[in-house]
DNA sequence: AGTCTTGTTGAGAATTATTCTTAAGAAGTA
DNA sequence: TACTTCTTAAGAATAATTCTCAACAAGACT
């Protein structure tokens, strides 16, 4: 259990640094968000957590996901509207959003990492960060009827 | 008034090619997303349609809106779960999402268009579009208390 | 180990966002 | 004008998220 230890070890730190108390609550959603590996919603995060935290209320795994994204542990992903998604994979990478199911998936891509961002982009405000969204039609979904069809694509 | 008539004209061709019918209230939600020039949210596009039609239930709007996003017209923002936003800006263009207000601002880069999809992306589904994603505080916010302070940046 | 202080939590109410149901209303057609 | 069918308005119903506040428990200090 390497990561577990270290995704403890930074939770741990970052709590501590910032006058907050390192509860079995926190562990458990910070936790539950790290291994997911994947991008799940508020309530997907509260079932994980519920299996070894059998009380923990709805309430405080938001209170504890926004707080952590505070901290810059986690980040909050950018959906269609319907819900809240969160990631706990903050090094740079890039996301994959089915338009259909709503799922969003991480992919690396080196040649993407290397776009630098533009000057345009300044005059709006402070950059903090950048990735590409690709918008398309999962694997998943295309094979439980088609995904080809439309798409209004751009560029 | 060019811009008016070249979107009546889009909408009219969109909605007679799809057997749809060519209502005041279709009418009015579509100008208003594409005057607006900015990203409004489903209330906002409702306040600005009942200026002309007082009478227009937030229910269409937001039927038509995501009638409208089907047949290619407008499309969904990607926002952080809070509500959905629309734009009807559909050339290829990307975005600035400012983190603490949540507005979307539109910038053009010929740099940026340039960028192709990476292989990598497709194995995941099938990519209809893309778009860069920059995360940061806009000028406004900037101004009404520190926005440099942390920001949690990557690569 | 026991006590205190204060940040945190759980429960449930309260809000907000979005969708559903249904009967009345308006486009396009004959 | 009368008819058919698609649309809409209203309000109820859901789903998502936040708020209130008394009980709880981490960490600090005996
Ligand atoms: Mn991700
Ligand atoms: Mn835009
Ligand atoms: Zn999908
Ligand atoms: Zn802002």
């Amino acid at each position: 259990m390497k990561n577990r230890d270290k995704a403890l070890a930074r939770l741990k730190e970052t709590l501590e640094t910032n006058g907050l108390r390192m509860t079995q609550q926190r562990i458990e959603v910070y936790l539950a968000v790290a291994a997911s590996g994947c991008h799940p919603c508020v309530s997907e995060v509260h079932e994980m957590v519920r299996e070894n935290l059998p009380t923990v209320s709805l309430d405080t795994v938001y209170r504890t996901l926004w707080k952590l994204s505070e901290l810059g542990l986690v980040a909050p992903v950018s959906s269609s509207g319907d819900r809240v998604r969160f990631d706990a994979y903050m090094r740079r990478h890039h996301h994959f959003v089915c338009a259909r199911c709503g799922a969003v998936y991480d992919f690396d891509s080196p040649s993407l990492d290397e776009i630098r961002i533009p000057e345009e982009a300044w005059s709006l405000g402070c950059v903090w960060n950048s990735h590409m969204e690709l918008r398309g039609i999962c694997l998943g979904c295309c094979n439980e009827g088609g995904g080809t069809e439309e798409g209004h694509a751009e560029g």
